[in-house]
DNA sequence: TACGCTTGTTACTATCGGTAACAAGCAGTC
DNA sequence: GACTGCTTGTTACCGATAGTAACAAGCGTA
């Protein structure tokens, strides 16, 4: 067999691979975190082993299908971050765009933070919570951005992953929250974090009808 | 049937649900997230269908048990934020009692955060990531304790509402990334998130080499 | 004794992830 | 043309698990 049909059969089983990930999108924005491998395969016209030869296990397809999405969210991200402003703004620009993001596909948010969770058997797409994966990777993402352009001194290394983590589980619990009850605008919340960030906690006095300390 | 004998009959049941209980943590802390139903039920000297009379079904069971972990984490965090101290001391307190907590009983935390990891089959103890109700909890709380003590001017119920979500999932991100990979002492990461949230993005300085912007 | 209530069991169903075992098409090789 | 090797695809199964009847046994009470 020739090198160039082997290219060939390669490029080939990347097509089909990307046909199965997104028959996999398609079935996990309609039916949510229910969606069942035997799903998954009928929506891509085939029978489940060949998705089991593609992706090892369910962990395997949801891992790809979260690079993707992953990836996606980070390129975002990353023009946020290096844009040409000054910090405060730079922030306030990547909370945004992370809100914005969820805001815009619920679906395919909850189902990479929140897998299983409708549903009677309960049986959902679980596979083991990648949603920590996915923040850990995001806060390895912004921990190397802010040890890059933010002098921290001694032991910024370590700082600024502290950070990066922080931050990340910050807005995403933020985020989170916010999605479900929509207590105020994308904007608002934006600020707000900001102020956070900007350690208006530590300026801010105490309650005057407050317990006295 | 008299009012005394009903009375009794509820005090057995509750005794008998705290014991079902209990032996569904000892199953958790042995087995860890690939606790079974039948495994806990074999652990309570019983069979399945009692735990499905008592709880439900299995969300039911992990609710009542990530309810009384929850409470004891409460407890303590509550103690730590009404300690006599200065702001940043009550938060430092805060961060190490919740650090302390996922550090001195991990598969705890472990199965409260994350169930469903390990294991072959996948097939954890999931019933939909019930960490964001936890997590949601504690947020709610801290929310309740920042309106009630830090003075934050107008739309003040809002703002804490933000930041009691937003430092939660700050704390547990970051405590979750540092109980995998103990990057450091559990008192440099109280003090890295302190910083953090006491506005020290805001101050340094730009990276010399850095990006120039 | 007969009733009602709770506790308990055995035996079952349904569903889902995952896996053989086998069939068919299609390139290149003898 | 027949043979080999590879990928794609199928049907039919296994094993584990959540959840559910249906039935039995103890135990106070009327």
């Amino acid at each position: 067999m020739g090198t160039a049909q082997r290219d060939d059969q390669r490029s080939a089983t990347e097509r089909r691979r990307k046909e199965l990930l997104e028959a996999a999108d398609r079935v996990v924005l309609r039916d949510g975190p229910d969606a069942t491998m035997n799903a998954i395969a009928a929506e891509a016209g085939i029978t489940k082993p060949i998705l089991y030869r593609h992706f090892g296990d369910k962990g395997g397809l949801y891992r790809a299908l979260a690079v993707r999405h992953t990836d996606a969210l980070l390129d975002a991200l990353r023009a946020a971050l290096d844009a040409p402003a000054d910090r405060r703004r730079r922030v306030e620009a990547t909370l945004d765009t992370y809100l914005y993001a969820i805001e815009a596909r619920p679906q395919v948010y909850r189902f990479l933070m929140h897998p299983a969770e409708g549903g009677p058997g309960e049986r959902g797409f679980d596979v083991g919570h990648h949603s920590a994966p996915l923040l850990r990777r995001l806060g390895e993402e912004l921990a190397k951005v802010i040890a890059e352009r933010v002098d921290l001194g001694e032991g910024s290394e370590e700082l600024a992953r502290v950070w990066g983590h922080g931050i990340v589980g910050m807005m995403h619990a933020a985020g989170d929250w916010w999605l479900r009850e929509r207590p105020c605008s994308r904007t608002q919340l934006v600020h707000h974090l900001a102020d956070l960030l900007w350690g208006r906690l530590a300026t801010a006095g105490d309650r005057k009808g407050g317990p006295a300390f």
